[in-house]
DNA sequence: ATTTCCTGTGGAACCGGTTCCTTTTCGGAA
DNA sequence: TTCCGAAAAGGAACCGGTTCCACAGGAAAT
């Protein structure tokens, strides 16, 4: 493995001259410039990045803190950031965050202060108060995906406003009985983002006089986790809801297979609306909300460079719209 | 941010001593151990991490190269590789392959030399002979998944042994007519285990003399994959198969959603099997083959790090056995 | 002709750790 | 009492880059 030393002394200048050649900065003439850049090819040089890192305090790191990608939209979402920060020339150093607060505790205790990184995007994460003064304290720019935190930049979908619009098409359509699966009895058991939509659903219902009816059942969000809640909440023909909101599509996907297994016709029978406009929603005609992950991980990217290059630059929180995609699963109450 | 300079001289003593202490390496007395132990705490000292692997010559960071994570295989995979890394106080730096070259390119042109990793672990990539003399030459313990190519440690399943027994499985109950779902006519888009998995489909056939009704439809190893060839397949009644066998769950849930939306009764009247054991797979009774890729993420770190620890050690080769796990997707034929 | 400015280059310091080598001290063996 | 080796600690070199600063030479300005 051969250093700047070797290639400088290959090209016949100084160690300094060769990092100026190499980097483009500072004076060097023309003639140097392409003598030293024959020596690097010739060597095949590369610089020895942690030395560089240290030489000038950037790692060209981005850190990206992140649940496990086994949902969709996550995995979209890392896929956006990756080709943002690949075309940025920064690598990506990943950090799962498990139940675990032993995980998170040695996250926020060593990892971050270890400077491995340039930026951080948290995705999907409340930091909490102590955690955040830290992120602040560590100077380094910080954009998050998913719950908004003060003094950071953010992208976000609005999720009251997304599960509102999908339960207000639901209302539109004259259905009363609209249930919704996916939430929790237990609040520290939801997500942040999914909290937000059982409110819009609760605030959707309120707003038409319908709150007396809500029926939140608890269920993860997954298709086996909307399947079993569906299965529970179709089961008895008495007080069967007409509608169905998911808290996501592989919810609502869930929900329409167990559904389907229970000889309930979709969406004759029972309507179902769902939240991501997730691959499969149109292999299922699932209406949805759309949501576009990976574009919103570009965005994340987009908003921590701006931050990277400019510091003093002014926090930006993008809001990214909800649209509704109607497909054939709702249908008017017959 | 405190150096390690600041914290010899809060514990009155030299650079050497301070890291002698703090790294646990050397002689040092008790007495100033804990003293600089403590100088380090009230200054929230944390080693800069640039700094250790310039002198150290170690990152503590693995490389994972790996594509896109939209199939459960690859995202539990990941969440296992993050698992045991995280235990072991290694970072994890991410690399996506996308199928444009160019980014192949830049892998190993550029990141692989800058040193900015021990060990890479490969997942799912055929590396030519051009890229493989590169790595060797790079010195960096490597691990890949799936593939395995000499001279490098791996872990895989025995995809053609997996597809093998599924196909048993149905011939055992009497299947003649049995299709595979999620080959492809076209060998280069197929991934190296999904050619596989049609081989084992093509051994089995052959095996019990029944080479001549192959049939294999060509789909993306996806749930709509799956559903769109199964609807082609399944279209018309004459000469339908009796069984299929999917190149992965995924495709085989979506073969049976479309057989269950085409009125065909699953398995009185079709028998489906699937390999992966996806988290999906219980809530569709789907028979299947188990493959543990979170416990392949650990068995690769185990041998990255056997490299790491022991360059010297032999390369080694890990096949995860093929199990057969029957559910109520197949059944005798009638 | 002298001063000034700009270009081009090299020496040396620096980033923040680790480690080699040397020195000092001290307890136990000869 | 002397000698020896282990224990403890410091000085300095080193890892491989970047950058500050000093200096030389030539062109432009005075």
């Amino acid at each position: 493995m051969s250093t700047i030393a070797d290639v400088a002394a290959r090209a016949g200048v100084s160690k300094a001259t060769a990092s100026r050649a190499l980097s483009g900065r500072g004076y060097v003439s023309e003639d140097t410039r392409t003598r030293v850049a024959a020596a690097a090819r010739e060597l095949a040089y590369v610089a020895h990045s942690s030395a560089t890192s240290l030489a000038t305090g950037r790692t060209q790191t981005v850190g990206v803190i992140m649940p496990p990608v086994d949902r969709w939209f996550f995995s979209e979402l890392l896929a956006g950031i990756q080709e943002s920060l690949f075309a940025l020339d920064y690598e990506l150093a990943l950090y799962g965050i498990r139940e675990g607060s032993e995980t998170r505790e040695r996250l926020f205790d060593v990892v971050l202060p270890g400077r491995r990184f340039d930026g951080i995007i948290a995705v999907g994460i409340q930091p909490s108060a102590q955690e955040l003064e830290r992120l602040h304290r560590s100077e380094r720019p910080l954009v998050s995906v998913g719950p908004y935190s003060e003094g950071s930049s953010a992208v976000s979908i609005d999720d009251i406003a997304a599960a509102r619009i999908a339960t207000e098409h639901l209302i539109e359509l004259g259905h009363t009985a609209i249930a919704f699966v996916g939430g929790s009895t237990d609040p520290d058991h939801l997500s942040f983002g999914d909290a937000q939509r059982v409110e819009g659903y609760l605030e959707a219902l309120a707003a038409a006089g319908l709150e007396a009816v809500a029926r939140i059942a608890d269920a993860r969000p997954t298709m086996p986790g909307g399947y079993a809640a569906a299965v529970e909440l179709l089961g008895d023909r008495r007080g069967r809801p007409t509608a169905i909101v998911g808290v996501c599509d592989e919810a609502a996907i869930g929900a329409m297979i167990a559904a389907r297994r229970l000889g309930i016709a979709v969406p004759t029978e029972l309507s179902i609306v769902g939240v991501d406009d997730h691959e499969h929603a149109e292999m299922f005609a699932l209406t949805t909300i759309k949501q576009s992950p990976r574009e919103q991980g570009h965005e994340a990217v987009r908003l921590l460079r701006q931050q990277l290059d400019h510091p003093d630059s002014p926090r930006e929180r993008t809001v990214t719209p909800s649209v509704l995609v109607v497909r054939s699963s709702t249908a008017g109450r017959r």
